[in-house]
DNA sequence: GCGTATCGTTTACAGTTGTAAACTATAAAT
DNA sequence: ATTTATAGTTTACAACTGTAAACGATACGC
């Protein structure tokens, strides 16, 4: 559970369908789909086969068909995509995206409540270190000031 | 502030360093980029030019070079990337994604205490309606119990 | 047994992405 | 003026994606 994943949109749709109904045939893949995003047959087809060579979706003969199954969980597989999204900033600006996102997706009070308690329970840090590549990350502009050890990043909010 | 982005894992990479630094020369890219990534000038420059050619790029002429900047915000970039992650799965699973993301990024006290305070503000819905189509989401599986007014995918979790 | 519906497999083909060499223009150095 | 360094533009090319038609095998209806 924690390799890349190489799923694209197309796939995840078929994905999604395995996820929702566990046991699939093709037929019913492309029953969905066809509905939701006008695919033909042959297109589902050929997302399956590449799902399955990929080795995300499981082919067992069943009597004339096959019938597709996944080891992947939905959960798992996108909070992988996500991380990904999540290393393309620095760490000390996630906290910030979180709030965004709090902000953003609704939720009921028991959410809200469970999310309250996650973050009571949050462990935290003295310093959220960044971690990106010099020249990535204002973080680094005035980092190599005067060498000071580690910690330099204090006035980052204005750059030259 | 709402389009699809279409800025690839390395343009982003590209698009980070103008981010960072503000107008960036080809050159100075290439230097970041080169250390991070080992991609060569040429890489470098193919990447800038499809940013320029998919306007993500403003290419002002500097004497004899051109100096790059952009018009995007990284923050918001990033949230546009991350609102297409989130419509991959059921809004009503999305609270869960959240609780996770909370344990997992490193924050500080600050952060936390900062995120509390969204979180406290945050307004709540008696419900979250499932956003699914039919047919990728277990909420719909159970959805139509009694009704079985229009849709009609009750009975395909099994076939003959 | 023979046509027909149904699967799965092969082939197709254009667009995007990763990665870069080759080519061109031009300014700087001598 | 000629070489050389530097910047940008064109061309390249394989892998991956989106989308599907064509082909082949086989089971079902009659």
């Amino acid at each position: 559970m924690s390799e890349v994943l190489n799923i694209s949109e197309a796939e995840w749709e078929v994905m999604r369908v395995v996820w929702a109904n566990g046991e699939s045939t093709s037929q019913q893949i492309a029953l969905v789909l066809n509905g939701k995003r006008g695919w033909s047959q042959s297109t589902i087809k050929t997302l399956i086969g590449r799902l399955t060579s990929k080795g995300y979706l499981q082919a067992r003969k069943d009597a004339r068909r096959f019938v597709y199954t996944t080891h992947l969980e939905e959960p798992e597989s996108l909070k992988l995509e996500v991380e990904g999204l999540l290393g393309r900033i620095c760490s000390r600006k996630k906290p910030n995206l979180l709030a965004y996102l709090i902000e953003n997706i609704p939720m009921t009070a028991e959410d809200r409540a469970m999310l309250m308690d996650v973050l009571q329970n949050k462990q935290v840090v003295a310093e959220v270190p960044c971690d990106c590549y010099p020249g990535q990350c204002t973080c680094h502009l005035h980092a190599s000031g005067t060498i000071l050890s580690n910690h330099s990043y204090e006035e980052n909010t204005h750059e030259n």
